[in-house]
DNA sequence: AAATCAATTGTTCTCGTGCACAATTTGTTT
DNA sequence: AAACAAATTGTGCACGAGAACAATTGATTT
């Protein structure tokens, strides 16, 4: 049975060789006589060898510092969570020399560049990124290339840019899910919003796919649908929406803002409301059924998830997804809590 | 700052003794004079001492053996998913010592009885169940906690037994989330199905507690529609259906057996149907929309975490919860992909 | 004061891997 | 064959915690 472990001293042993050869085996370092090199190789092959990662990271303390940029987080609660995830991740990997280095940025584009500047100028070991600004990032992207620093990025998809691993959602698909569960609360002669609220939406592509994937969605199947697609700067912007709110049967919110929208219907008027996150005003909102559903983009997971491959990459050197796509939680009020 | 990480060299340089009296005070074992306690604690309290845990399990191989009782998988998607989880985690915990042995078991009562008992004259280190059979179940548990052995359960909750952990779902709410989605789905007078699929359902009180949790929510939010709830024994019974589909707006299943009411739907009827577990007949049946809603019951993560926190109580000694709730997903025709 | 025992404290080895260095063998040149 | 370089192989230490064992101190008895 493979089921023993073996260990390098076994290895050795049965090969009739010594510890430092089955090791420069392994990892094709240093000069070994063919003769051996094969003894070596037959054993490994035999007892389809693996090597004891504990004992392997107990060495390997290479005390690495994974810089962190993202927004600002003591007032968003959406920024928060995600930190959250990030500072689980920090704990866990703390004893094996990973530590981190915050770089929050106020939601403006120079200081998004001026932060990202100084976590490059840092000179960390690998970064991790939540990107919001398109045209922005990819000069800042191209430095940490020349510099051979590893990033991965997250909540936000960014193309053409040779990062490790993006951690978010498939946003075409979001907005596809999003249009099922309005086909499936939805059904008359009235027209649906979808509904952008955002600065920078130019540079917004993953809105700009939820949008599509709605559309999409619609075409696909057939449905006929009055579709009418609203872009906000600022939340100030919605009351604008007030005119058109009697002929709108159902409202599709492609930001975590939902409650803005939640806020600006009267108590009187039938209308359902798909939006993001679960961030405390939404889910108020969706308890008043004032929200129909929210789709979870797990923050948490992405914070978490987006430092921990990190780590796998510079512990372990293992082999890590280009894509990790977190699920399309669905929420309603009588499920909510188990995603808090 | 306290972001170093301190060795138990460290703690004993600083507190002026050697490092044996240190690891005296940690695991609070053999004598330590009162002066060398007080300044060691007065140390760790000060730098928040946390243990290399790499270091501790390198040395810590006990070389544990888990037994594992569940349903026979060869033929059981469901249960081969569970059984995927509980290898994930078996790899990753061999190197810590930790190896399975699984006594699988065909559903059949005696058999229950029979492999249970041969896991338990195993003499297991620890020991996970997905028990079926709740009045078979007391008397085993019983032999367990006699012996001493630790143990989870996953996927039937069973009340009154000094288990470790119970991971799975929060039945009651589950049945709750289905009475809100049907109420989505359905706004006629024709009436809802609540239809139990299980030989022995006097046994199966999560099948009861969802369909309780579905009575609940109706009665909460004052929705009055005509339910009736129909338990089969056996898969042939369902053609009794076939009657009173006329008058039925929707079905939910309490079982992974979903598909077998798509089955005996006609093509034409227009039945909402809401159902459980992403097994491929149910998700094939659900891309043909004839399964609008299944609700997701993490089978991959049941095995997972049911080992792992086996695994973290008999390694690390950690405190883990008495209950660890898995989210209520809901999954329709546009997310499945995600959750598969 | 020497002997004995208990209480307390200090030292050393182990776990498996990785790496640096030491030791050995082999081949080449004079 | 001696001398030397190159190729190959073997050995020792470090990582941090844990546990067995050894050593020291203090108290008590004869």
């Amino acid at each position: 049975m493979g089921k023993e472990r073996y260990t390098i001293r076994d290895i050795a042993a049965m090969a009739n060789v010594s510890r430092g050869t089955v090791d420069r085996v392994i990892h094709n370092r240093g000069t070994v006589s063919e003769d051996a090199a094969k003894k070596v190789k037959e054993v490994l092959e035999k007892i389809n060898y693996e090597p004891n990662l504990i004992a392997r990271s107990l060495k390997a303390h290479k005390d690495s510092v994974i810089a962190v940029v993202i927004p600002e987080y003591s007032e968003d609660y959406y920024w928060r969570q995600c930190a959250y995830g990030i500072r689980t991740s920090e704990k866990e990997f703390r004893q094996f020399g990973i530590s981190l280095e915050y770089f929050q940025y106020s939601k403006t584009q120079e200081d998004y560049n001026k932060k990202f500047s100084e976590a490059i100028d840092f000179n960390p070991d690998a970064v991790l990124i939540a990107p919001v600004y398109y045209q922005d990032s990819l000069e800042l992207f191209h430095r940490l290339e020349k510099k051979n620093i590893p990033f991965n990025l997250i909540n936000t998809p960014i193309e053409d840019v040779s990062y490790r691993t993006f951690i978010g959602q498939d946003y075409r698909k979001s907005g596809r899910v999003a249009a099922q569960l309005m086909n499936t609360l939805v059904r008359n002669e009235k027209k649906i919003l979808v509904i952008h609220v955002e600065q920078y939406f130019e540079n917004s592509t993953h809105l700009q796919e939820k949008e599509q994937g709605f559309k999409d969605y619609l075409q696909d199947k057939n449905i006929s649908q009055d579709i009418e697609v609203l872009t906000f700067r600022d939340a100030k912007e919605l009351t604008d929406l007030k005119a058109i709110l009697p002929e709108t049967a159902g409202i599709f919110m492609t930001t975590s803002k939902t409650h803005l929208v939640a806020e600006h219907i009267g108590d009187n008027e039938d209308i359902k409301v798909i939006g993001y996150d679960l961030i405390p005003k939404n889910v108020q909102y969706m308890k008043e059924g004032k929200i129909n559903i929210l789709i979870h983009q797990n923050p948490i997971s992405q914070g978490y998830d987006g430092i921990s491959m990190l780590v796998e990459h510079l512990i372990y050197k293992r082999e890590v997804p280009k894509v990790k796509l977190l699920p399309l939680d669905i929420v309603i009020s009588e499920n909510v809590d188990c995603y808090l």
